[in-house]
Order: structure tokens, then C-alpha cells, then sequence
DNA sequence: CTAATGCGTTAGCCACTGCTAACGTATTTA
DNA sequence: TAAATACGTTAGCAGTGGCTAACGCATTAG
């Protein structure tokens, strides 16, 4: 697995993402989020790391894991460039007919 | 499957929902862009319609997909909820960094 | 020094994914 | 009507993904 967008739209490290955005956190206390042993989210971790989404600290015996900013950069403009105009328009038509039905307006 | 992220994540089904921001098409000129069976093509367009993202239209012996204005509304609002303030802030950081770096602004 | 803790690593397993090949059906063409 | 076209469907297969269990290595605690 290389692709960026495809290792970070899978739900468990979507929520290993998101849960990295408060901060700085270790593989035990992201682990006592989920229902799954250490050692996958220790995978799925370095999994992140390999595309650079997230780095880690080393502190005693712990390892602090963080978002990289430089990656998720990346995700933002991968997910951008995939976002066309033609879509920009699609939704925005969308809007206006959803927003009609409920509102009355136009 | 059922999750729309990871659906529309994986490679060749982001390459249809490009393809098909262009406007309908039928199976087989969408099958003409890859170098798969027109069978694993259809197979994932169904995937995609399962997910809400596109629909078909019947015409003649052809049928013509086109994105689903619906449902790509929802992947913009998945996709919103999962981008936080916190990555805002983070990537707002890492382009400063950057543009520091190369052009000597602050 | 010994035990306990925090992690990464590896092997092995099961479920799922994406694919091809073959087929069935509806529609158009000759 | 017979052949061709455009699809969906199904079965079956190889590859992959995510998981657990067991282990080894540092680091801290007692």
C-alpha cells in the first residue's frame, strides 16, 4: 500500500488521524481508543509514518506519535486536485435545488 | 464495503469519478481508459452507484453513468468533518514554514 | 539485578478485494 | 430472424489487509 489518499481513508487510521490532531499522543493511549490489540495499532502507525502523515518522538520508553504537517499538507492538496471545478459545480447545483426544497428560497 | 471514503479512495474509482466529472458516459468508454475487463469496470461503477456516488441512466443498449450530485455532496461533508481546525491550523503552519523557506517572507 | 512496561517485529490466519472468464439478457443491426 | 453489441451477473482465483499471538529489545521501577 503506497497511495496517500488510500491509506488515510481507512476508518481506523482516519480515527488515528483525527485523534493525533489534539496533539501528541503514545501507541498505548491511541490504543485505548480502539478494540484492537497494540501491535495493530502499532502497524497501522507505522503504516501513517511510511507515508509520511506522522512521525514519532522517542521520550524513556515511550514513543510520542504526532501528525506531520508536511503530509498532511500533502493529503490536502491531493485531495484538492481531486476536487475538479466540474465537482465544485455538481454540489454547488445540489445546493441550490436542496436549499430550495427546504427554504423556499432561490 | 459501505464506507464512502474509503470507496472513493481507491485509485481506479477516483479515476472514474474523474473520468465521469466530465460529464455521463457509457461502460465502455470508460472501460476504454483502463487497461482492465469492461466487467471489473462495471463492477465497480455498481459499487460506486451502491455508495450513492453516480447513477445510470438506460439508453438504447447503452447505459450512461454520471456522478450523483447527492452523494458527492456527502464526500464533500465527510471529507469537511474530517479536515478540523486542528489540521487548519497545522497546515496554515507548515505553508508558512515553507514560504519562509523559499521566498524569505514572514 | 530482576521485574515490569512500552514498542516494534514477525509469522500466520482469515476475510475481503479486484480481477478474469464465461454466461445470460436486452437491444440494435444486417 | 440471426448476428452483434452493451451490460450485468456469477464463480472462482490470486493477492492483499488487518488482525492476534508470541517474541525480542530498550527503558524504567523495585
Amino acid at each position: 500500500m503506497v497511495d496517500l489518499l488510500e491509506v488515510v481513508a481507512e476508518p481506523g487510521r482516519r480515527k488515528l488521524v483525527q485523534l493525533l490532531a489534539q496533539g501528541e499522543k503514545t501507541v498505548t493511549e491511541l490504543t485505548a481508543e480502539f478494540s484492537v490489540s497494540r501491535s495493530a495499532i502499532s502497524q497501522q502507525l507505522l503504516l501513517l509514518a511510511e507515508v509520511g502523515l506522522v512521525s514519532a518522538r522517542k521520550e524513556g520508553r515511550n514513543r510520542y506519535y504526532r501528525l506531520e504537517p508536511s503530509g498532511m499538507t500533502k493529503l490536502r492538496e491531493l485531495f484538492d486536485s481531486f476536487w475538479t471545478n466540474e465537482l465544485d459545480l455538481l454540489v454547488a447545483d445540489a445546493n441550490k435545488l436542496h436549499k430550495s426544497k427546504r427554504q423556499g428560497e432561490l
